[in-house]
DNA sequence: CTAATTCCTATTATAATCACAGGAAAATAG
DNA sequence: CTATTTTCCTGTGATTATAATAGGAATTAG
């Protein structure tokens, strides 16, 4: 299994809360309850989102989270590249990576490469509004 | 990074082994002396590769590995599943897992589902014998 | 001031990964 | 039959990642 929860509930989040939009701000709390997560854990999961410019947040009475753009504009990429760290298969092809001294003569590399390149296309082709779409009546997730 | 070294270690094995293949078979002394990887560590990961039928081991004097097919017949994305045990992206795609009750109302099924496939037909369109024409001048490796 | 809410820093438990060690079993050569 | 080589099997330890929770500081509205 290649995604961790923080991956997972992190698309439940947020689909909850495009699904949820309103005037103002949302609570965590509302969010946690309707998608049976602990609030805690879920603190820490919307704080990355926060700081990868996906969502906002407003302390304070009448405070909670807003989503930055709207649902068509947040790619699941950005998502999962925000709660995972990275999404690169392997450790030299993540951002910020040291550059490895023997690349020119790696026989795998190339096929990691195209991995990358495709499960990129595929995570960045696919948004938030895309899922609102899918599934059934709503407010029930799995993973 | 989605991918342990084991994975890693693995294509790094069998593109060496597909390298210098001949009659009869290959040692992990070897192939452990080419990849500068511990003999006993990849002994872990080649007895994962006899299960999975990629390569078979004779024991004894003259004995060692060998692949079970032609590089041009080993994809990638078995050797993948072999020693990763999955390369599904979450828990309810792995082959044998308990069917999901709530399947019909997720959201997020539907993206799931679709990268599998992406990564799955990725990476059983590569084989061995692509690998062994990529890269340099063989014999190192990164990964 | 008080209540609500995000923000921040820890901590714990559990599991996974990485890697090595020791020896049993099998095959071959002599 | 013996010695040697090599895979096969089981187990162990160290390190790191994941999952989840806890406690309280900072901020805002009324």
């Amino acid at each position: 299994m290649l995604i961790s929860t923080k991956g997972r509930y992190a698309l439940r989040i947020l689909v909850d809360m495009a699904e949820h939009q309103r005037e103002g701000y949302i609570t965590l709390q509302e969010v946690a309850g309707r998608q049976d997560i602990s609030e805690k854990y879920l603190e820490s999961i919307v704080r990355e989102l926060v700081k990868g410019g996906i969502v906002s947040g407003q302390r304070g009475k009448g405070g909670g989270y807003r989503l930055c753009r709207p649902p068509e504009k947040i790619k699941v990429g950005d998502i999962l590249r925000c709660t995972e760290g990275s999404l690169a298969p392997v450790a030299c092809l993540t951002e910020g990576a040291a550059p490895c001294p023997r690349t020119a003569r790696c026989r795998t590399l190339a096929f990691w490469k195209g991995l990358d390149e495709v499960i990129r296309r595929y995570t960045d082709g696919y948004t938030i509004a895309d899922m609102m779409q899918s599934g059934g009546d709503g407010d029930d997730y799995i993973i």
